[in-house]
DNA sequence: TGTAATTTAATCGTGTGCGATTTAAATTAA
DNA sequence: TTAATTTAAATCGCACACGATTAAATTACA
């Protein structure tokens, strides 16, 4: 590798990663306003949506679309289940399991959450089909990602 | 809004800010086992490529360019003094500034970290040409964003 | 000049995120 | 059937990340 590789190998600004890493924690800030109204992080607003689109779902199953661990997952849980937004219970068909449901303010706050993803959309200020192929590339790198992960 | 789109709403896996947050992680994820051969976190890792490319800078600085705030890297920087990668000192020019120096041990890690974005963008499976697209699109995301985050 | 406003780090509290370990339950093997 | 293995959550320790606040130094400006 020649000097000027080197160097560019050391500017921040060209590191994909580093880009990922800035735009999630800009998401992030853009986020917060809006999810303070509704007393959520956005985590727990990930999981949330994830429970209004399909409720009763297990920790496991959480943790397999949000790719967290159970040791984030718990005490994240607890807190929405403190906030009375869902309800855990062992799942009596298999102990192992833990069952996460919707509670009735849970339900609830569905639609107050309903005008977030256009504000967010909006703050982006992409048009639909950019923010599509944005969202296919990165699904394609975290894929990748997880492959080469074992590699290394 | 219909139905359907309601439902595009609640789908996880068409959110671009999960994508930007699930692909962060997978980053972390792959960096982990590099970077624990040289000591360091991944935003450690970020502060010492800044730091490598210009060396001798306030803590104002490094947060102007990485995006954080000096509660994030006032205990951060402090790790990586304990651990002999860096010196932080008043700037005698103004009290209140904090000038952060590479050690000699801090410089002489530059050779070992040379491998790595090597190695991190054979894991992308990304030609040089998309990953310097994608690179682009996401830094003006994040630009946009903090532009929107005006707004809210 | 002297006071007010601004700037810079540091501190504190809360909430992620993860690896390693533990516990209990379920499944598989012997 | 018991024993070994696997699986699911939970727990613990460590390191971010940020908002709010504080303290000290500098700058602005009346």
């Amino acid at each position: 590798m020649d000097d000027a590789s080197k160097e560019d190998f050391l500017d921040l600004e060209k590191f994909l990663c580093f880009s990922v890493y800035a735009a999630s924690h800009a998401f992030n800030r853009i986020y917060k306003p809006l999810l303070d109204r509704l007393g959520l992080t956005y985590p727990q607003y990930l999981v949330m949506v994830s429970l209004w689109q399909e409720d009763d779902q297990s920790v496991r199953s959480i943790g397999q679309k949000m790719f967290l661990e159970s040791s984030t997952l718990t005490p994240l849980l607890k807190r929405l289940e403190a906030n009375g937004l869902v309800v855990r219970k062992r799942d009596p068909e298999d102990e192992r399991s833990v069952r996460v449901r919707l509670s009735v303010e849970g339900k609830a706050l569905r639609e107050k959450a309903e005008e977030v993803p256009a504000c967010i959309l909006d703050a982006t200020g992409l048009d639909i089909e950019t923010a599509k192929r944005l969202n296919r590339d990165l699904q394609e790198l975290r894929t990748q990602l997880e492959r080469g992960a074992k590699k290394l």
